[in-house]
DNA sequence: AGGCCGTACTG
DNA sequence: CAGTAC
DNA sequence: GCCT
C-alpha cells in the first residue's frame, strides 16, 4: 500500500510572467553625466521588465543620450544578458544578424564575467521540478512480476498516446536560414555595434560617471547578411566560441512580448524610410499593413524573412474547419511538443488548457511552411506569445522544457496509465492515484475490481489490446462484416461508410467507426439493435459497452426542443442510434480442432456502429470524420457564424429550434459523399477532404 | 471579464 | 448529478 | 491560453 500522501498535484502551469523588478532606478538629482557624446543606444528588451526598460530609456534621454528603438540604427546595444550567444540570439530575433568582429578596437580579454555581476536580477526560472517523491516508488518488494508487466504497459501507452518523433536533432538555431542580404542598398558596410552588459548602465547611473565599456563588453557585433541556404549538413555552425550550446535550458523568455513592446514606441516610424524591412516583419501587429507585405513579396524570394501569410492566416480564420489541415504537417515535431503539454493538461483536468493547446496545435498543423521565425506563429489564430516562446525554445535548444517535464513526471505517468483504461477519464484516473493510492493496474485489480463499473472492468481486461492500432485491412474487414449483418437484418439498400481516423487516412486506427444508413427511413429504425444482435449471435461482438437509442425511441415520442410542429411534418429527427462495442474476429486458426474451446487468440477491438437516417447522413459523416478539434470547430462555427446548433444527428436553428435541413427534407439524391458536401456547402464552408481534417 | 462542442448513457 | 464517451 |  502506497503512502497515504501521494504528493500534491503535479506541475501547476505557473505563468511565467516576469516578476517586475523592484526597479533599482535611482533618478539622479545631480546634473549627472552628459551622455550626448554617446553613439546611438538601443536597449535590448530581453530579460527586462518593460517598465524598467522604459525607465532606463527615459533616464538616458534625460541625460541627452541618443536613444533609438530601432536596433538597426544602434551603435551600442545594452543587453541584460551575460553571454555572447544569447546576445546574438536576441539581436537575431529583432532581425539583426551579427557575428563577432574580432577587430575594431578593444579585443581585450574575451568575454569574461565581470566580477561584481554575481546573480543578475530577474533570472530565476524556478522550474519547480518535483523532487524526492520519485525515490519512494522503486521499493515495494514482492511485486516484481507485475511491476515488470506494467512497465511494459506504460511504454505501450506512451507509444500509442503520443507518437513521439525520434529524439530528433534540431540543431540549435545557430545555423542558417535562407535569404541573402538586402543591404545591397548601403554601399559601405555598416559599422560595428558594441553589445554591452546592461550592468554598465547601472554603474553609470550609480556613479554618475561615464564609464568605459570595455569591461562590460559582451561582443563587438558586425552586422552580416543572413546566411543563405542552411547547408544542412553541418550541425553546429556556431562559430568557434567554446560556449556550449546552453547547459541550462533557459531559453528565449519573452522575446515576443518584448517585440510587441518594441513595436509600440516605434510607432512614429512605422513607415520610416530606413532600409531594413526585417524589423517590420517582426512586428506582431495584429493586422499586417498591406503595403509592406506586398512590397516584401515582390522582393521575390531572396530577402523575405518569412513567407507571405496564407489566406487563412491573413484573414484570421479562427475555425479549423475553414482551412485544410493535412496529416503530416511540416512542423510536426514542434507540434508533438505542444501535444505533450496538452496531454498533461488533460491529465490534470485542465479542460481550458486542453482547449487552448488544441487550438494552437490545429493552427500550426495547418501552416504549410516550416517555421523559421516567431512572427510566423504570432500571426496564426490561436497562437500568441506563450506558444511563440515555446517555439523559440524548441528552435534554440531542440527541447521544450515544459513538454519534457510533463513527459517524464512520474506521477503523471501513473495517472496516464489509468487514463488509458477505457471508461476511465482524468478525474477517475487521478482519484485512483491520489486518493486510493494505486500505482499500477494490478493495484486496481487487487483492491478495487469489484467496485469498478462494468465498462472499466472491460477496459482493464483488454487494456493492451485496446491500445494497439488496427491496421486498415482489418478495419475494412470489420466494416464489411457489419455491412453484411445489416443487409441480413434489412436489405441490400444498406450503405455504410467507415469514418474516424481510418477515413482520414491513418495507417492504424484506435478504433473502428462505421456509419450505417439506408435511404428509407423505416429501415434505420431500430437498426442498431438488430445489427448488434446479429453480430453477437455470430460471435463478433463480445461486449456491448454502451447502446444509445435516443433516436428511435425519443424521436417518435416527442419532438425535442420545439414542441410545436404544425401538422403533418413529423420532424422525428432521431438523434443517432449508436453502439460502442468490443469486437473480436470469430474465426481463427485451429478453432475447430480438438476439444472445442481453444482460446480465440484474436485481439479485441473497439468498434463503434452509428446508425443514421438518410436525411442527416451527411451530418453524421461530417461529425464523425474529423479530428476532435475539427469537430468542435464545426459546432462552434455553426453556432457563432450561423446561429445554428450542429450535431451529428442534424442541425437546428438556435432561436427557433427549427430543423435546418441542409440535405433536403428526405436527404440527398446522391451518395453519402454528396450528403456531406451538401452540409459543408449549407454551412458556408469549402469542402475539406477527410485527410485535410487532421487537426489532432 | 466571460467563453471555450453538443449529446447520451451509467451509477 | 458527475463522469465518460463519441 | 487565446479571443471577443
Amino acid at each position: 500500500m502506497p503512502p497515504s500522501t501521494p504528493s500534491p498535484s503535479p506541475s501547476t502551469p505557473q505563468r511565467s510572467s516576469i516578476p517586475s523588478t523592484p526597479s533599482t532606478l535611482v533618478s539622479p538629482r545631480y546634473p549627472a553625466p552628459d551622455l550626448s557624446s554617446l553613439p546611438t543606444v538601443f536597449i535590448l528588451a530581453a530579460k527586462l521588465a518593460s517598465d524598467r526598460r522604459d525607465a532606463l530609456a527615459k533616464w538616458l534621454v534625460e541625460h541627452r543620450a541618443p536613444v533609438t528603438y530601432d536596433v538597426h540604427k544602434a551603435r551600442i546595444v545594452l543587453a541584460n544578458v551575460e553571454r555572447f550567444a544569447r546576445a546574438r540570439l536576441e539581436l537575431r530575433g529583432l532581425g539583426l544578424w551579427t557575428e563577432k568582429a574580432e577587430a575594431e578596437g578593444e579585443v581585450s580579454g574575451v568575454v569574461k564575467s565581470v566580477g561584481g555581476v554575481k546573480e543578475e536580477r530577474g533570472t530565476s526560472p524556478r522550474k519547480r521540478m518535483r523532487v524526492g517523491e520519485g525515490a519512494v516508488r522503486s521499493g515495494k518488494a514482492g511485486r516484481e512480476g507485475k511491476r515488470r508487466r506494467v512497465n511494459e504497459d506504460l511504454e505501450n501507452d506512451l507509444e500509442a498516446a503520443s507518437p513521439r518523433p525520434p529524439a530528433s536533432t534540431v540543431t540549435a538555431g545557430s545555423d542558417g536560414e535562407t535569404t541573402a542580404s538586402d543591404n545591397s542598398i548601403s554601399p559601405k558596410p555598416p559599422p560595428n555595434i558594441k553589445v554591452i552588459k546592461l550592468h554598465w548602465l547601472n554603474q553609470v547611473m550609480a556613479t554618475s560617471a561615464l564609464l568605459p565599456y570595455t569591461p562590460y563588453l559582451i561582443y563587438e557585433a558586425r552586422p552580416v547578411s543572413r546566411p543563405s541556404t542552411p547547408t544542412p549538413a553541418i550541425p553546429s555552425t556556431t562559430p568557434s566560441t567554446p560556449i556550449p550550446s546552453s547547459p541550462a535550458p533557459q531559453p528565449g523568455l519573452a522575446i515576443l512580448q518584448r517585440a510587441r513592446e518594441d513595436a509600440l514606441p516605434v510607432k512614429t516610424s512605422t513607415f520610416a524610410p530606413h532600409g531594413s524591412r526585417r524589423f517590420h516583419t517582426f512586428h506582431p501587429t495584429k493586422h499586417t499593413p498591406k503595403l509592406p507585405a506586398r512590397v516584401t513579396t515582390e522582393y521575390e524570394g531572396e530577402d523575405t524573412d518569412i513567407p507571405p501569410a496564407p489566406a487563412w492566416v491573413r484573414d484570421k480564420l479562427l475555425f479549423s474547419c475553414q482551412r485544410r489541415t493535412p496529416p503530416n504537417p511540416p512542423n510536426a515535431e514542434f507540434i508533438a511538443q505542444l501535444g505533450k503539454i496538452k496531454h498533461a493538461r488533460l491529465l490534470t483536468d485542465d479542460e481550458i488548457g486542453v482547449r487552448a493547446y488544441s487550438t494552437c496545435i490545429a493552427a500550426i498543423a495547418a501552416y504549410e511552411y516550416p517555421l523559421r521565425h516567431p512572427a510566423e506563429i504570432l500571426r496564426l489564430p490561436g497562437c500568441d506569445t506563450k506558444i511563440a516562446n515555446l517555439w523559440i525554445e524548441w528552435r534554440n535548444t531542440g527541447r521544450v522544457a515544459e513538454a519534457d517535464a510533463a513527459d517524464s513526471d512520474p506521477d503523471l505517468q501513473i495517472v496516464n496509465t489509468f487514463y488509458n483504461i477505457w471508461g476511465v477519464g482524468a478525474t477517475t484516473a487521478r482519484d485512483f492515484f491520489y486518493r486510493r493510492g494505486w500505482r499500477d493496474l494490478d493495484d486496481i485489480v487487487e483492491e478495487g475490481w469489484s467496485s469498478l463499473p462494468r465498462v472499466q472492468q472491460i477496459g482493464l481486461k483488454y487494456y493492451d489490446e485496446f491500445l494497439d492500432g488496427i491496421p486498415r485491412a482489418e478495419v475494412e474487414a470489420i466494416a464489411e462484416t457489419i455491412r453484411a449483418a445489416a443487409v441480413r437484418v434489412r436489405d441490400p439498400g444498406i450503405e455504410i461508410l467507415v469514418v474516424g481516423g481510418y477515413r482520414r487516412g491513418k495507417e492504424y486506427s484506435g478504433d473502428v467507426d462505421v456509419i450505417v444508413s439506408h435511404r428509407e427511413l423505416a429501415m434505420t429504425h431500430n437498426l442498431v439493435v438488430d445489427v448488434v444482435g446479429a453480430l453477437e449471435d455470430e460471435g463478433w461482438v463480445t461486449h456491448t459497452l454502451l447502446l444509445s437509442l435516443a433516436a428511435s425511441e425519443r424521436g417518435q415520442a416527442t419532438l425535442p426542443f420545439k414542441a410545436r410542429v404544425p401538422g403533418g411534418r413529423r420532424t422525428g429527427f432521431d438523434t443517432l442510434d449508436k453502439a460502442l462495442l468490443v469486437w473480436q474476429d470469430s474465426v481463427w486458426e485451429g478453432m475447430e480442432e480438438g476439444g472445442k474451446k481453444a482460446k480465440n487468440p484474436n485481439p479485441h477491438r473497439r468498434v463503434d456502429i452509428i446508425v443514421s437516417p438518410w436525411r442527416t447522413v451527411g451530418c453524421a459523416v461530417l461529425g464523425w470524420s474529423g479530428g476532435t478539434t475539427f469537430q468542435r470547430d464545426i459546432r462552434r462555427y455553426a453556432n457563432k457564424v450561423r446561429g445554428w446548433k450542429f450535431d451529428s444527428s442534424g442541425i437546428r436553428d438556435r432561436r427557433t429550434g427549427e430543423v435546418v435541413a441542409l440535405e433536403g427534407e428526405r436527404g440527398v439524391r446522391g451518395g453519402i459523399g454528396d450528403a456531406e458536401r451538401a452540409v459543408f456547402e449549407g454551412l458556408g464552408l469549402f469542402y475539406r477532404e477527410p485527410w485535410e481534417r487532421c487537426t489532432g
